[in-house]
DNA sequence: CAATTAATCGATCGATCGATTAATTTTGGG
DNA sequence: CCCAAAATTAATCGATCGATCGATTAATTG
């Protein structure tokens, strides 16, 4: 097509006319970031295709985050922040429930509910990273987690509402794994064994999780 | 060190001196690819390492698999084939065992023990894949071991081992999480926690897995 | 023993990667 | 009103990627 050709409005170079900037363009980065290296990783995702999505340049991740490594760090530190403050939300509206555990669950799996790509991230962080950027997910993440989940189950072992042989870390990985797994898996499992990951879900997979941890799956004596 | 230059008995290029060869390439190409990828991901190893560890030239991988990705591919088939024999082993067998819930976790976690980096190699394939390699995983995986189980746990629920109100999509999601996601989270929470991944491990996680799947966690009345 | 095949190497290709630079424009403070 | 600073683009850099090629050599075949 001769002459056809679009002229682009090409966008020359400079200082775009005032609006809001700099901030939207951080947040939009670190979005396409969480997105992008959620759905295929690190390796798999060039700073081109994060701009774009992005819908800025490859050098505004140099200029705003120092290279495609702070932009990835930078996502993580905000994905971490989201988290933690989830967690002390629960901490201090439940000053003492009367069910914790119960109360526990299903906020963890209303929390994964609502952004299902954060267990893909984390997980991969978890799996691929080097030592050091392990020490750091441990530092900010584990450290602080842990112990809270570690003291409500000691706490309820001696109050005598769990079993006294229970290893309490055995339970928190079980615990853990049960609740994400079906969130990790279902790209593939979703279709095999037919469940999308709506609130419906959710609903069905907590309470399924809650009477599963606490009572197990086999059947008892009519009457109790 | 003047003069002490390793000569590395150069190795020239030709046919090598009969032995076995070629399926070898082959192998240690594959066993390469598996720790690398299972480790780090496919994007962030090249060729060039794959080939180093194998003790080969990247040009063999090309030679032999066509490429990066058919080298990829086939170090899946090969821990899917792996895999599934065991799983054939199992199904063989046990004809009727009279514990069939005890010896499926027994035999799952100690499959998983005894190759650890499976786990997060096939996660890692069910997160990142796209459509494509996606719809192989479930053809050649999780549509022949799933009915088994499904079925499995149908016959229990019928012959009143297990609960009537069960979703065995909801079980088998449960178990499986339970029983792997201790495996995948070890590089971070084994410092956290105080675990290493040996036998001992996985034989207390079995058990504790037996214990939590079929009784749940709860204290109970003392006399039964 | 000549011809062919299998197997491997070193070298190099074009593409793409992340990062940097130069040019350009608007903003905001004096 | 001017000018330094901030913000952005286009262009480009060197490095590295996966792939491929020609050369080479041992084994096999006829």
């Amino acid at each position: 097509m001769p002459g056809t050709k679009r002229k682009q409005a090409l966008r020359r170079p400079g200082r775009p006319p005032a609006g809001k900037a700099a901030e939207d363009v951080r947040r939009e980065l670190v979005e396409a970031a969480k997105q992008l290296f959620a759905a295929r990783g690190f390796g798999e995702v060039g700073i081109r295709e994060v701009a774009r999505a992005a819908g800025v340049t490859p050098g505004m991740i140099s200029y705003y985050f120092g290279g495609k490594q702070g932009l990835y760090e930078a996502m993580l530190d905000d994905v971490f922040e989201g988290l933690i403050a989830r967690v002390r939300e629960l901490g201090a509206a439940s000053p003492r429930t009367t069910a914790p555990l119960e109360a526990l669950i299903q906020m963890y799996i209303a929390t994964i509910s609502s952004q299902p790509w954060v267990p893909a991230l984390l997980l991969r962080e978890v799996v691929t990273a080097g030592p050091a950027a392990r020490a750091r997910f441990v530092e900010r993440f584990a450290r602080r987690g842990l112990p809270l989940l570690q003291a409500l189950f000691a706490s309820e072992v001696q109050s005598g509402a769990l079993r006294a042989e229970l290893e309490p870390r055995l339970a928190v990985l079980s615990l853990a794994g049960m609740s994400v797994f079906p969130f990790l898996v279902h790209p593939v499992m979703g279709k095999v064994l037919g469940y999308e990951l709506d609130d419906a879900f959710a609903k069905r997979l907590a309470d399924h999780t809650t009477r599963l941890f606490l009572d197990g799956v086999r059947r008892r004596a009519e009457a109790s």
